[in-house]
DNA sequence: GTGTGTTCGCTTTTT
DNA sequence: GCGAACACAC
């Protein structure tokens, strides 16, 4: 396509947008404002130009979102084979440290360290400095070392960063917990962007090589941007400011992690020649929804002001439904729908179901299965938390890099072959000691007689046969899932499922799961040009995964309701959306409500987030009742339903009652 | 060291 | 109302 042709179609403050390519701009882009469009639009003409598409980077939130615009991309630019650079923050960190991070004193195939894990450590150390699980949880410590790494707070000086006793303490365990992870040759998710962030300050030569990467960068949901990010897209831009910055201070949904809304507030001081383009015509929802919307985020104080203006006219209303409880809730939404599929030709895939909680999604998906509609359960981590999936990515870990230690002490008596705690505490003791590798300490152990022979041995005899598995999979004349099936095979882990579990049909969900990872392993075998097991493990700490499992469920995916927190629908669009628990406590979040008026602010975006998410029919929900531990309890109706709503509408709705 | 029964505690949101 | 962590018996 000629530049004429591809902006042909963008009104005139999209093609404005797209078409200035040389120095910082700033694109302020509501929702539903096609955003997406003009990025990759914008990197299109650039490509058309002659600029080689590996010159341009491209950072977004997600990894699904980075799929989705390649493909936009090769669209744009017709069948020519492209490999633009588009990443997520994290995979891009990733790849930098992997050619690099040996500077910094770890080993190029560091594994990234799982949640779980990261909360075993924390509790590990947390023991170590003798603190008490009263005092100060494992979940606590992390929080806080996240918000110090994301600052970038070194160990060195996070005490003067401590702000009550509990940072105090917290600061005491940040040192041995960083220096547990490097012995481990593990990194977590916040060093992936502190590495790199220390990996550009120390040494030049390394930033120079990566800054002379790209002619272009352009990073979309600006306003989610934190600290360590906001510095390494600067140290990467520093030499030409090439740099174009997409997003919506509405939208900004991710202060609890770190994002700075600032960022996007204040670009221009940072860039006093950033030119800066509104984008104000939504494309995406009907007036009505966009009024609420409009009305909705007006009650917030900090924003830059702003009114989307509408294309499309509503032919339904915005509807406002209470139920006596949850259940209810989702019985009458699951009947709606079935009703849309059934009589008004309406597809499955049409139908979105947000809600603010993980919990929230139970009672939708009996209702949807009981009435054999399909759906998908969207961004839930659920499959990778299940115990046999994480055992075994802890062994495919253990494998890939003998340092993890994490992974290790998850599995080595998994299934049970006599390695009992006081040996495992006995070894670690001493290879703390010693600084010395697990096995080498189980070894020094035995000489000094400090470990009974028949102990050691059973651990020494798990480190051959860890010997034999990391041999298997490092040969090439078997695809990494035959790999994995042979080592499930050795482990006689299937027996042991069903020796574990009394329930015929836990047996069997659990079975399946197995052979689903296996299957995922298989699929990425097909779709990565040189598969290797750390990088497959990558993808999976990166949350970077097609949908796993057979092609019959992709089929499903493809025309299935929607079950998502409004989080992950950040981005998406769906033709009839359900925005369901609408209560106090809910929406806003019990915290927030405990909180400042900015956590509530936030929730309120996150709230727009929600209602723009919607093209067509927008239905807002709220139970009576709601169960909560077993108990149900009374419920309010959320504040931002009155926010919403016109004065007028507000005085039907209490006149009703 | 392994297998069991019981209590406790917990629920934001995720790259 | 579920899963992990603990206590206790073999």
């Amino acid at each position: 396509m000629t530049p004429r042709e591809l902006t042909a179609s963008l009104n005139p403050s999209q093609r404005d947008a797209a078409t200035t390519v040389e120095g910082p701009l700033l694109v302020l882009a509501g929702a539903g404002t096609g955003k997406t469009r003009v990025i990759t639009t914008r990197m299109a003409l650039l490509i058309n130009r002659g600029t080689a598409a590996d010159r341009i980077l491209s950072v977004t939130f997600t990894n699904k979102a980075a799929k989705e615009m390649a493909e936009r991309i090769r669209e744009l630019i017709g069948r020519r084979k492209v490999k633009p650079l588009i990443s997520t923050f994290h995979s891009l960190c990733v790849k930098i440290l992997r050619d690099e991070i040996e500077v910094l004193g770890y080993r190029k195939n560091f594994t990234i360290i799982d949640r779980g894990d990261q909360e075993s450590l924390a509790r590990e150390v947390l023991r170590s400095i003798r603190v008490q699980e009263s005092t100060l949880k494992p979940g606590d410590l992390l929080a806080i070392l996240s918000r110090w790494k994301t600052n970038g707070v070194q160990p060195e000086s996070a005490g003067d960063h401590a702000l009550d006793d509990r940072e105090f303490l917290a600061s005491m365990a940040y040192r041995k917990y960083c220096d547990r992870l490097r012995a481990r040759n593990s990194v977590d998710f916040d060093d992936l962007l502190l590495l790199t962030d220390q990996l550009f300050a120390k040494h030049p030569d390394a930033l120079k090589r990566q800054q002379d990467k790209f002619d272009y960068v352009q990073i979309d949901e600006y306003q989610d941007t934190n600290q360590l990010q906001f510095r390494l897209i600067q140290a990467l831009v520093r030499s030409h400011n090439n740099l174009c910055v997409v997003g919506d201070d509405d939208q900004s949904i991710y202060a609890w992690r770190g994002a700075e809304v600032k960022h996007i507030l204040s670009f221009q001081s940072h860039f006093p020649t950033a030119k800066i383009v509104r984008l104000e015509d939504n494309y995406r929802c009907t007036d009505e929804i966009l009024n609420v919307a409009n009305r909705l985020v007006s009650f917030n104080r900090e924003r830059h002001h702003k009114v989307l203006r509408s294309t499309k006219k509503a032919v339904e209303p915005v509807r406002y439904e209470k139920f006596s409880d949850e259940v209810t809730e989702a019985e009458r939404i699951g009947l709606e729908i079935s009703y849309m599929i059934a009589k008004k030709n309406r597809q499955p895939s049409d139908f979105a179901i947000l809600f603010r909680t993980n919990e929230q999604p139970r009672a939708f998906e009996s209702e949807l299965r009981r009435r054999q509609i399909p759906y998908v359960i969207l961004g839930s981590q659920s499959f990778f938390d299940r115990k046999e999936i994480r055992d075994l990515m802890a062994y495919m870990r253990i494998i890939s890099q003998p340092r993890d230690e994490s992974a290790l002490l998850r599995i080595i008596n998994t299934p049970a072959r006599s390695i009992g705690t006081t040996t495992i505490e006995k070894i670690m003791k001493r290879s703390i000691i010693e600084g010395s590798p697990f096995f080498e300490a189980t070894r020094n152990a035995i000489a000094s007689g400090e470990l009974s022979e028949r102990a050691g041995q059973s651990v020494l005899r798990f480190e051959e046969q860890l010997k034999t598995w990391r041999a298997m999979f490092a040969t090439t004349n078997q695809s990494l899932g035959q790999s994995l099936r042979k080592l499930i095979e050795s482990l006689k882990y299937k027996s042991e499922v069903e020796r574990s579990y009394k329930e015929p049909a836990q047996v069997q969900t659990r079975l399946e799961s197995i052979e689903q990872l296996a299957d995922s392993v298989d699929d990425y075998t097909r779709r990565v040009a040189n598969p290797r097991l750390q990088s497959f493990l990558d993808e999976i700490a990166l949350n970077d995964r097609d949908e796993f499992g057979t092609d019959k469920k992709k089929e499903l995916d493809q025309n299935a309701v929607k079950l998502l927190t409004i989080h992950s629908a950040k981005g998406l669009e769906f033709p009839r959306v359900y925005l369901v628990g609408m209560e106090e406590g809910l929406l806003p979040h019990k915290r927030s409500v405990e909180g400042t008026r900015q956590d509530i602010e936030e929730e309120r975006r996150l709230a727009y987030v929600g209602v723009t998410r919607a093209q067509e029919s927008l239905t807002l929900t709220f139970a009576e009742t709601r169960r909560k531990w077993g108990k149900p309890r009374k419920t309010v109706p959320s504040r931002f339903l009155f926010e919403m709503r016109s004065d007028k509408q507000n005085e039907e709705a209490v006149e009703a009652e």
